[in-house]
DNA sequence: CGCGCTATTGATGACGCTCAAGACCCGTGG
DNA sequence: CCACGGGTCTTGAGCGTCATCAATAGCGCG
């Protein structure tokens, strides 16, 4: 679940802003990227150091850009709150929804080496991140083996869900593609603690079909064949996954005819 | 032209092995992994441990795997001369290729974190790769920021390509798709000094097809339509792109009409 | 020299795109 | 407060691209 969105670090209720710089900051423990922060935090030696590689609280509308293919790197992002899509765009002008990022997710790690952003991030509501100034990282990362495992575990991460993306492209039918993309959802919201077989999309039906590589009609329609099968139901954005097996069936085996 | 193909490192004419280990191997120098291999040398002390870490003049045979899915990862491999094709599997065994390897490049960097291969490595042809022994490279690569730098610009390279691959089966229908694979292929050659514009292909019609979320038959029924128009001369796996220009257009261009 | 894999070409039809129209929702301003 | 407007969602009709099935030709390899 998720109305009232996981905006905990976006809308700080207690104390804003300014912690002690000698402590973690209290609603840093539910980042994704704690660990990184930290590492980056402890390694820094003095707190003063961390304050001058992370800035907290860059606020986003929705749709305002993070940064713009093309672009060059200065700072990665951490998400605090709130969500991002990242898009590629071919020279003539066609765009592709590459994924969709929550909190705890980092942002711009493989434009490091080119210091030039190969995609463009962009708010798809109110969103909040920190700013990871790229030099000092990168400083930091060449002295902390720790970091270095988290930077090419994220990209691994990376690689592996584009690499699921395309065999899903190239291989799976507007059905399948679907249901695999609402379930892998879902698996998101486990591992956040939400329900899994209850949310809100954060993205519109369009923005979805861009992904998957189909039209916006095509996914109000498999919406709408799921749910007279029973499977969904789907208000507006408003999303219950009533048989995960089932959906499962569908995302995985060509056989599922039923 | 690459007819007899690049075999200089598989059928090593000029004294076949074993170079003296006190200096690297003469036809290292042609090989993309070259930076990466000097480093693991300069930083291992003593030659004899270079010895320990890449062991090289592993054979495979045309269709012969390399690693499979699920495999736990023990090497990583540079590929010294033939070609290789990266794919993986769905839960009902759909296949999808993501990518086709040459000389110079490294395989299974993304597999590191988990342990797990997390694709599967065929080689198309005749193929010599050398071994890294995993364990070695990663301790050396914590001590030599040189080694990290080339590991993170591998990788992201790999999530460019693969994000570019999206955006084809996206965005992109099948004659696009086959222009901008012909196109990449011919900047690859470019890359290793050999013709832009002439060259075999290393794989067959139903892998170009599946690369490209296509089928077989669409494969070769635009490469029919772009040798009766003039743009490229394909016999067999013999290819000639007769106007770079136009073929650019069809790539990228939705309104390249003629 | 023939077997098997690869490539080619045709006929047919399905899946998903495009165009179009209308409903709905929400924020904004009169 | 209501009307307006833009964005989002939904549903329908028709069509085009590409997959599928099938048959044959070609090629390389043992």
């Amino acid at each position: 679940m998720m109305s009232g969105e996981d905006m905990s670090g976006v809308l700080p209720k207690r104390g804003p802003v300014s912690d002690p710089p000698a402590s973690v900051p209290q609603d840093c423990r539910n980042c994704g990227a704690y660990k990184l922060c930290v590492s980056l935090w402890l390694k820094s030696g003095d707190a003063s150091l961390f304050d001058r590689v992370v800035k907290r609280k860059q606020m986003l509308k929705r749709g305002e850009t993070l940064y713009r293919m093309g672009q060059s790197v200065e700072h990665l992002y951490v998400i605090r709150g709130g969500s991002v899509k990242t898009c590629i765009t071919s020279e003539d002008g066609r765009v592709q929804i590459i994924g969709f990022h929550t909190a705890g997710e980092l942002l711009g790690l493989e434009d490091m080496q080119t210091r030039e952003h190969n995609c463009e991030a962009r708010a798809t509501r109110l969103t909040s991140v920190c700013e990871v100034s790229i030099d000092r990282f990168e400083e930091l990362a060449k002295k902390d083996a720790a970091i270095q495992y988290e930077i090419v575990k994220i990209m691994s991460a990376e690689v592996r869900h584009t690499q699921e993306l395309v065999l899903l492209l190239g291989k799976h039918n507007a059905e399948e593609r679907l249901a695999a993309f609402l379930l892998s959802l879902s698996q998101q919201f486990a591992q956040r603690h939400y329900s899994t077989i209850e949310f809100d999309l954060t993205m519109s039906r369009s923005d979805i079909g861009n992904y998957l590589g189909l039209a916006e009609e095509t996914i109000c329609r498999v919406f709408a064949r799921l749910q007279d099968d029973g499977l969904v139901t789907s208000e507006g954005r408003r999303i219950k996954l009533n048989d995960l097996e089932r959906l499962q069936r569908i995302a995985n085996h060509r056989s599922a005819l039923s």
